[in-house]
DNA sequence: CTATATTACTTATACGTATCAGTGATACGT
DNA sequence: ACGTATCACTGATACGTATAAGTAATATAG
């Protein structure tokens, strides 16, 4: 049977009628308004009456009278490629709905006029704030609009220092991953670094040099490739790092598909894991860092409370009218059998 | 410098002052309302005092009025540790931009208080309908308050027919995936199932046999090992099929994750692929079919599709009134260098 | 040249809610 | 017994918009 055409919805006013009150005390009712005295029985037949016709508030309603939404707008450049997004989002999420805010959703692909046409959507329905969420740590270029309602930047930086934002700690990231190799005593670590110039690959780079360098280590330019980020990549960058005459006993890769690849060429070298060389990779993915063997120990980037973060602080900033906060978030360490 | 207290937002009527017309006049502007004639510098006045002011239609003032928003409710069980939530949400995400909505997004966990708070309050900000999606393939119990506004189910189905649904065709799938096979000229095609018993075993088994049944072959229960869906058990249940006297020329596994275990069983049994074994797997995981080497051919299940499906269905149903539709849209094929 | 249609607007209203400003009735203090 | 405070409500209003209904001025038809 299909459903019935949908008829007028049920109001305040119906069961205010129902309840054999005025629509004001359904509201008091509801609403539990505080100073307004409403006697149990009264109270009672108002949400029988609710029950009864099955009422529902209108947040519309509600949002035009109080003159704030319970909104808030998340833009995301990319969602489907990317296995980061979800947590991203659940971080955000969790948090909105602790705040009783619900989340407008939508994805851009980075095309800029898809962008502002989704972020002026975003404040026609009136957000408390936005949040401009992008899959990878980069620089980002917000439209203008976005300056017309507060926005907090998740997993990325504007030149606007007025834009709060939030990033992963790289640095520190590179420098646990390198401090867990240190810390079992290995002393000769190489590094396969991405090629590309992003914030995670000088980010990491320095917490590489700066681990070694709080033990005292030298940094050995000789221990450190470049390569595309991909297995592939890190397939070659082993193959050469670990066929010098003295080779490292240790490796740190720029990402967990890296180490995939430094796995597939320490194999090729009849180089065991851990063993002869320990490893540790970076992001923690799913498919990979569990599934490798042995288990990769990587690097948690802090995707579900960046996505947290973001969303309390625009409330923080919203409300009361705080300047602006850059936060980088800890990466944490997760061991498994590599190292 | 902290953002402005937030002053009042401009209405229409302040359009109207500025523009020296009536409230009523710049709504007829900004809707170009057909069979109301405005001539063209009275028009040009109104949307010069619109940029002028930085007017914005408020949404929820204009929900209320004409009695409809644009808001679609999408609820889903699990987000941050699937890779297919991504696919799923963009593809309800374009077609809901194609129709001008805008999703209202939350994830549930699964846990059935939240889930049905959740939609309740999704019917509070009166969504046109709501897709309840669930990450893999299987049957689902949706809180009775589902029943209150157009559903429609994704990668899922539930005991109410009255309820549309779209899910992938996993017997389609399993025929396709081994038809590639046969093509290739294999007449023993080994085939490792998970488990679990989910419409997604059941299914691919049956394609499977299909398959084989198509090409005028009988179905070899030693053919088929079950075992968990990762990596591990596609490892033990290659082993175990290949060890066999006369093993298979070809080998489909239940997904990706089985068949890269599934590659480590072969590499140990010195069987090489595609030479000795051709592999074709399940889900063209992102970290996986196109990081082995060689790269896996797979089946792509249609998570895109059925997010666009899904909000599609949504508005032909709620606009038409029409009865619900069970959909299962075709997984396509993708190959590469295992077969 | 008058009657009617069209143009270019304006005025008024309703959508559903929260809340302010009442208003009788009862309770209380003296 | 009388004034006041509290209780338990009700009536009216505004939020910002879309649109029906009205109106004065101009254009067109006969």
């Amino acid at each position: 049977m299909p459903r019935a055409k949908q008829t007028r919805t049920t109001t305040m006013k119906d069961v205010a009628r129902q309840a054999g009150v005025s629509q004001a005390t359904v509201s008091y009712v509801i609403n539990n308004s505080a100073g307004e005295s409403i006697p149990p029985d009264t109270r009672e037949r108002v949400l029988t009456a609710v029950r009864a016709l099955d009422y529902r508030p209108n947040n519309a309603a509600r949002h035009m009278r109080t003159q704030r939404s319970n909104f808030v707008g998340f833009v995301t450049d990319v969602i489907a490629t990317t296995p980061f997004a979800g947590a991203i989002i659940k971080g955000a999420q969790d948090a909105a709905r602790a705040r009783g805010q619900i989340l407008l959703l939508v994805n851009t692909e980075g095309q800029p006029e898809i962008e502002s046409q989704a972020i002026e959507s975003l404040l026609e329905h009136r957000v408390a704030g936005i949040i401009y969420a992008t899959m990878y740590h980069r620089r980002a270029a917000p439209p203008a609009n976005l300056a017309a309602a507060p926005a907090v930047l998740l997993d990325c930086f504007s030149d606007d220092p007025s834009l709060s934002s939030v990033v992963p700690d790289e640095a520190g990231g590179g420098q646990a991953a390198t401090e867990a190799l240190l810390r079992k005593g290995h002393q000769r670590i190489g590094f396969i670094n991405d090629r590309e110039t992003v914030p995670a690959t000088l980010g990491r780079l320095l917490g590489y040099q700066q681990a070694l360098a709080a033990h005292g280590l030298a940094f050995d330019p000789d221990l450190v490739r470049v390569s595309s980020s991909d297995a592939h990549g890190g397939y070659d960058a082993a193959l050469a790092l670990f066929n010098q005459p003295q080779h490292p006993t240790a490796l740190f890769c720029y990402n967990d598909r890296m180490a995939m690849g430094a796995y597939d060429a320490l194999r090729k070298l009849n180089l065991s894991i851990p063993a002869d060389v320990a490893v540790v990779g970076f992001d923690n993915q799913e498919n990979i860092a569990e599934a490798l063997h042995p288990g990769l120990s990587t690097m948690q980037l802090p995707h579900y409370q960046m996505g947290q973060w973001a969303l309390e602080q625009l409330f923080e900033q919203a409300l009361t009218g705080q300047p602006a906060v850059h936060a980088r978030l800890e990466c944490s360490y997760v061991e498994r059998e590599s190292v």
